[in-house]
DNA sequence: CTCCAGGCATGAG
DNA sequence: CTCATGCATGGA
C-alpha cells in the first residue's frame, strides 16, 4: 500500500495524514442511525464506548465513530477519528463506502413502504444501513450465529479475534483484527471449541477457513451473479440456506438477499400469512415479489421492528404479578 | 430445573 | 424431495 502511515510514527511523519488522525472528519449523514445500524444484528464486533459512540475495525484501521443526531434526525452527522492501525489516505471515502452513505436509503424505504402491510410495522426513517463488511468475517460470523444468541456470538467472535487476530493498540485498549483464513485453517479444534467457546461449530469454522484459504479470491466471487455465489457459499461447511442469505446480504452487499430466521418468519407470517405457517420458500418468494431488489433492506427493518417489539414474550406465569 | 437462540448436517421415508 | 433429530453453550 502507498500513501499510508502508522499512528505512532508522528516523529517521522508529520504530514496531513497524522493531523487528520488527530482532528478527525465530520460527515453529513441525513437519516442514518449509527446505533440502529451497528445493533441491528448484521455485525457483532463494534464496541459501544459511549452515547452513540463506537469503535471498530475497518480494513487495517481502527476507527472511533460518533453519531451526532440533529433536529429530528434528518440532518445528522458522523464524527470519525482513526484511533489505531493504519491511517487510510482517503478516510472519508472509506467511511462512505463502509456505511454505504452514498445510497439513498430514504428513497428505498419510501418505495418499500408502498406495501401497506410493511408500512404498518416499518419505521418511518431510514436509519439502518447495510454495511460493507469483510466477506470472510461475515462468513465465519454467521456460521457462528447458527442456533446461537447474539450476546454469545459476540463473545465467541471476540475470543476468536483475541486469540488468532492481529493486535492493534488503541487508547481504548487492544483491538484485534479478524483472523485471516490461513490462521484459522491451522487452528486446533480443541482451542476453537473450548478456548473460544465455539462448541460443535469448531469443525465448520476450521473447514470453511481451509476452503477459503485455498480459494479466497473474493474479488472474483463478488463478480458472480447472486445465484452462482449462493451455490458457492452453500458448499461451505456450516453454511445453510439462512446463513448463505446473510453472507450474500451482509458480506457481498446483495441487497435482494432475504435471510429468513425465526423472527423474520414470525414477521412475514403475521403480515402476509395470518392463517397458516408458510414454508421458507414461500416467504422468500413473497419477499421477492413485494420488495424486489431491496428485499434485504426490508428484511433488516422487519427484523429490527419484530425483535425489539416481541422479545419479552415469555409465557408469564399467572403468579408473579406485574413487571 | 427447562427453554431457546439470526440453523446445520445427517439420515429415514 | 420433505421431515425429524442431535447438537455445544449459556442466558433468561
Amino acid at each position: 500500500m502507498n500513501g499510508v502511515s502508522a499512528i505512532g510514527q508522528r516523529s517521522s511523519c508529520e504530514g496531513a495524514a497524522s493531523d487528520i488522525a488527530m482532528e478527525g472528519i465530520v460527515l453529513p449523514v441525513g437519516e442514518f442511525d449509527l446505533e440502529a445500524t451497528l445493533e441491528s444484528g448484521q455485525c457483532f464486533r463494534w464496541r459501544r464506548v459511549g452515547e452513540r459512540e463506537y469503535i471498530g475495525v475497518i480494513g487495517r484501521s481502527v476507527v472511533h465513530v460518533r453519531h451526532i443526531p440533529m433536529g429530528h434526525g434528518r440532518a445528522g452527522a458522523l464524527a470519525v477519528r482513526v484511533v489505531g492501525g493504519i491511517v487510510p489516505d482517503h478516510l472519508e471515502a472509506l467511511i462512505i463506502h463502509y456505511f454505504d452513505l452514498a445510497r439513498d436509503y430514504r428513497a428505498i424505504l419510501r418505495a418499500l413502504r408502498r406495501d401497506a402491510a410493511f408500512a404498518r410495522v416499518a419505521p418511518r426513517r431510514a436509519g439502518i444501513h447495510i454495511l460493507r463488511q469483510d466477506p470472510f468475517e461475515v462468513i465465519i460470523s454467521f456460521i457462528v450465529s447458527a442456533n446461537n444468541h447474539i450476546p454469545r456470538i459476540r463473545r465467541i467472535l471476540d475470543r476468536l479475534c483475541a486469540r488468532y487476530g492481529e493486535e492493534i493498540w488503541t487508547p481504548f485498549g487492544p483491538i484485534y483484527r479478524f483472523p485471516r483464513p490461513e490462521v484459522l485453517a491451522e487452528a486446533r479444534l480443541g482451542e476453537l471449541r473450548y478456548g473460544c467457546g465455539l462448541g460443535y461449530r469448531d469443525q465448520y469454522v476450521r473447514a470453511t477457513a481451509r476452503a477459503i484459504a485455498e480459494d479466497a479470491d473474493f474479488a472474483r466471487w463478488a463478480s458472480w451473479p447472486t445465484p452462482v455465489l449462493r451455490q458457492r457459499l452453500l458448499a461451505l461447511e456450516g453454511v445453510g440456506e439462512k446463513v448463505a442469505e446473510c453472507i450474500l446480504l451482509f458480506g457481498f452487499h446483495r441487497l435482494e438477499a432475504f435471510p429468513v430466521d425465526v423472527w423474520i418468519a414470525r414477521a412475514m407470517r403475521a403480515l402476509y400469512f395470518p392463517d397458516r405457517r408458510p414454508r421458507v420458500r414461500e416467504i422468500q418468494a413473497c419477499a421477492a415479489e413485494r420488495f424486489g431488489a431491496y428485499a434485504g433492506i426490508a428484511q433488516q427493518y422487519l427484523y429490527a421492528a419484530f425483535r425489539s417489539g416481541g422479545r419479552r414474550e415469555r409465557p408469564s406465569s399467572p403468579r408473579g404479578g406485574a413487571e
